[in-house]
Formats: C-alpha cells, sequence, structure tokens
DNA sequence: AGAATATAGTCTGTACTACAACGTAATTTC
DNA sequence: GAAATTACGTTGTAGTACAGACTATATTCT
C-alpha cells in the first residue's frame, strides 16, 4: 500500500496524450475488432464468442457448479441457463448432477465438444495473432502482461462486478 | 510489410501462458470494471457512457455531421438519432444544419454541454486514474501507448468494421 | 436541363438480450 | 425439524441494435 505507485495518483497528468474517456474509446476499439476476428474464427460454434467461452472454461477450469462458471464469465445465471441449454442441443455439453450437492450441476464437455474445442482453438489463437499483428513480439508479450494483470486487479477491486471465485481455486 | 515483426506470426507460441481466447476475457474484465467505473463517473450524464463519449467526440473532434460521429463512435446511425435526441432534451448539444450540405446536420455541444463536460471529465479522467491505480507509472504508460497503437491499428485493418475517417481529419 | 443514382438523416417494426421477480428442490443453520 | 439459505429454472419486461422503408437534398450521367 505504501508502494512508489501510490505518488503519481494525483490524477494531474491523466494519460499521456489521452483526452479524458480515450482509453474507453481505444478499450471499445480493440474489444470490437477482436470480437468481430472471434466470431468468424468460432462461427460454428452455439452461442459464438460466449458459447465458446463457456466450453472453454468448461473443459480448462472445470468450474465445479454453474454459479462458479457464471461468475468467471460474468454472466447471469439465469442467462447461463438458456446458453447451457444450446450447447447441451449442440451436444458439445451435458448437465451432470453434482454428487455432492444434489441442487447443483457440473457442466461437463462431451467427447464432441473437447474435439470441437480443439479445433477451434487453433483458430482463436490465430485470430488473436492477427488482432496483435501490429505488435512485435516483445509488445505483444507487454501487453499480455498487463492486460493480465490488470484484469486480475479489476477482478479483485470490484466489490460485487466479479467474484470469480473460479479463478482462485485454480491458481 | 517485409518488416521484422512478421516473422513470429507463425503461431506457434500464441501468447506466454495464455489459453486460447484468454485475451477476450482479460479484455472483457477490463472494459467491464472500466465501464462500471465510467458509468459510476458520469451518472449525472443522460445515456451514460455513450453520452459522455457522444459529448467528448463533439467537442473535441467536431465531426462534420452524424456519420462522422457514428463512424468515430462505431454505432449505427439509426441508433444515433435517439441518442442525439436524448441529449437535445437535455439541452446539452444541438443540431445546426450544415450551410455546405443541407441534408447534413452538424452536432454542436451547448454552453451547457462544454460545462458538463468540463466537469466529468476530471471525474472521468479520475476514473480511468483509479482502473489503472494497480499499475505503476511506467506501466500505466506503456498501456495506454500499446492500446492507442492496437487500435489504430485494427480500425486501419477491419475493412467496414469502422471506417472512422474523422480520426484521420484530426491526425 | 432532366432523369437516374447516391447520400444524410429519420422512422418503424422486429429480434435479441439482460435482468428482475418468482418458484422449486435441496441443503444448512439453529 | 422449522427457518433460512443456496442452486437452478421459468416467466415477464424493458432496453438495444439493426434491417428496411421513407423524405429530402446532392451528384452524376446523358
Amino acid at each position: 500500500m505504501a508502494s512508489t505507485h501510490n505518488a503519481p495518483l494525483s490524477l494531474d497528468k491523466p494519460l499521456p496524450g489521452f483526452i479524458p474517456g480515450d482509453l474507453a474509446w481505444h478499450l471499445g476499439m480493440i474489444l470490437r475488432g477482436h470480437q468481430t476476428l472471434f466470431a468468424e474464427a468460432v462461427a460454428e460454434m452455439p452461442c459464438s464468442v460466449r458459447g465458446y467461452q463457456m466450453l472453454s472454461t468448461v473443459v480448462h477450469h472445470e468450474p465445479a457448479n454453474q454459479q462458479a462458471l457464471s461468475a468467471h464469465l460474468g454472466i447471469d445465471r439465469t442467462v447461463l441457463t438458456y446458453r447451457i441449454d444450446d450447447l447441451v442441443t449442440a451436444g458439445l455439453v451435458e448437465r451432470v448432477p453434482a454428487p455432492t450437492d444434489r441442487r447443483a450441476r457440473k457442466i461437463v464437455a462431451t467427447e464432441q465438444g473437447v474435439d470441437l474445442l480443439n479445433q477451434l482453438e487453433i483458430r482463436v489463437a490465430a485470430a488473436e495473432q492477427q488482432l496483435l499483428a501490429g505488435l512485435d513480439s516483445t509488445e505483444s508479450a507487454q501487453l499480455a502482461a498487463l492486460v493480465s494483470k490488470l484484469s486480475m486487479d479489476i477482478h479483485r477491486a470490484q466489490p460485487g462486478a466479479n467474484p470469480c471465485e473460479a479463478m482462485d481455486q485454480l491458481d
């Protein structure tokens, strides 16, 4: 808390050459560009980007129940219900009753779901590369590190916004 | 085109320690955190963040017509219509007929609009600072530079996604 | 000049999405 | 074992984006 980075918080120098609010504009631009490429890459996926993210989370993080999944993704749980329905209908995931708690359901990927994810991950990685094509590898790595650090900070700082305990169980 | 940064595009090493799609997750997290703080900062503003961005763009970039404004903001023109209506109703901007083209309208801020923007910019800058509070000033500057560069690249690379000629007139 | 085409902005209807509110079943607390 | 809590699902509602049609002006072509 008493570290050096509290000093420049005097908000005299917001950001070099930025109009207040520009950060949002740039972030929005990046996210939109990303979305476009991402959506292209996962066109076969039901629910598009969201569907991919759900499947990816299920496979890589194995959230214990739907709450953990929705918290991780920042999706309202009532929304998650029908999103999962779509994936179930497509045969990509299943709702299996949790052994410890009969109210809860663990979402697990089917074999088909894993296969599809494996295929799509290649294309998603390529899309991410394409997004960052204008940056050299040093810059990409810097950006990745900063973005990762920031998002962790935020998810820690924001009280109710995104508990996301799912992550904490895994690191 | 023949510059060095094309070499690492072999997509063998997507991003250090990232699962494909993680970039989207981190970006989404940051954007959501940002939105929350931003929305708080501009609570008085009609249309919240969008309203602020419109007003800011009008004041700082002076787009010649609504098309330029909608392109810059990445908003559909039919949407822009009623968003502007809201700001007009609130007395923050006016539609003045463009002198050169009687079809077009230039959106200009009223005195009240400029005043409000001045007030809010302070709070928005503070919100941006708060978002980046976890980064030291070097990191913030790095991030700002990278984000800015990336968003410019993207807006250039994406064909129809965001023409945004408004920016080009100004740099 | 006059006809055809294009452009700026608006309006209308539609489809999607998030979310609040309520309901049900299972679990935990006291 | 009664009350409160939690996990999930369902329903209804409001907000939002977007396609399509429409008006007025501008431009282009012949």
